[in-house]
DNA sequence: GCTTGACTTCGAGCGCGCTCTAACGGGGAG
DNA sequence: CTCCCCGTTAGAGCGCGCTCGAAGTCAAGC
């Protein structure tokens, strides 16, 4: 069984780079990383799941705060379940409302591409 | 007939603000806007067309760096036509890529959603 | 005539999310 | 033992897209 892997290892299956690993660490977005017995980081399955959630969040445009907020209500336990629901429920509705905007907004790109074939 | 609109009223139409009005011309991305006899400006509703065009693209993530390239093209004439159709393609390749992105992280914080539903 | 307020220009400053540097240390290869 | 690489920390710096501040001009209203 393998027992983790090193930061670089976490990098490249996670696609952040060590440095934001660190950052992330260091802001409280992904709680205290095991260490090795030299103090390097060891990153277990479980460290390298929760990354690709916060990633799916951040690429849906979470900003960093709101995700720090979230990764506070899981280490408090199971009584914030409701709390974290509701973030992420807010959370759905803005992406939805983005994803909308932006089949609206490539309309018009569309729109404008087809008038430039046209004109060609 | 209306002759145009002072730097208040196109940040009211556009939902710029006046800052980013004078910001975007200065950048080149919204070209020369007409000035009355005291050097105030008129935004004309071209003008005013372009700068939704231009939220647009913003909006769907345009480069601030890309429009002004496209503002450019716009300006070269239409020998550019065609420059100005691969760019939106482009872009509209991206858009899609993006769009479809946020749809697959949908899923896991729906998924998410779902699974506290029934720890509640 | 004086104040008020909307406009002008130029350039500095800011918030976000990283990204990088400096200075240091330990562990393995030759 | 020496070299080199990968790791560590604390903190500074950066790129983007605005956003704001300072200082000045002009027109209208009292």
């Amino acid at each position: 069984m393998e027992t983790g892997l090193g930061i670089q290892g976490a990098a490249a299956r996670s696609g952040l780079s060590a440095h934001t690993l660190r950052y992330y660490e260091r802001i409280g977005l992904i709680h205290e990383v095991h260490r090795d017995v030299t103090g390097h980081r060891v990153y277990s399955e479980a460290d390298l799941g929760w990354l690709e959630f916060l990633t799916k969040l951040r690429q849906t445009g979470m900003p960093i705060a709101d995700m720090c907020r979230y990764a506070e209500l899981m280490r408090e336990g199971p009584s914030t379940v409701r709390a974290r629901r509701l973030m992420l429920e807010a959370h759905r509705e803005r992406v939805l409302a983005c994803i909308s905007q932006l089949n609206d907004d490539l309309k018009t790109v569309e729109a404008k591409i087809t008038m430039y074939l046209e004109m060609e």
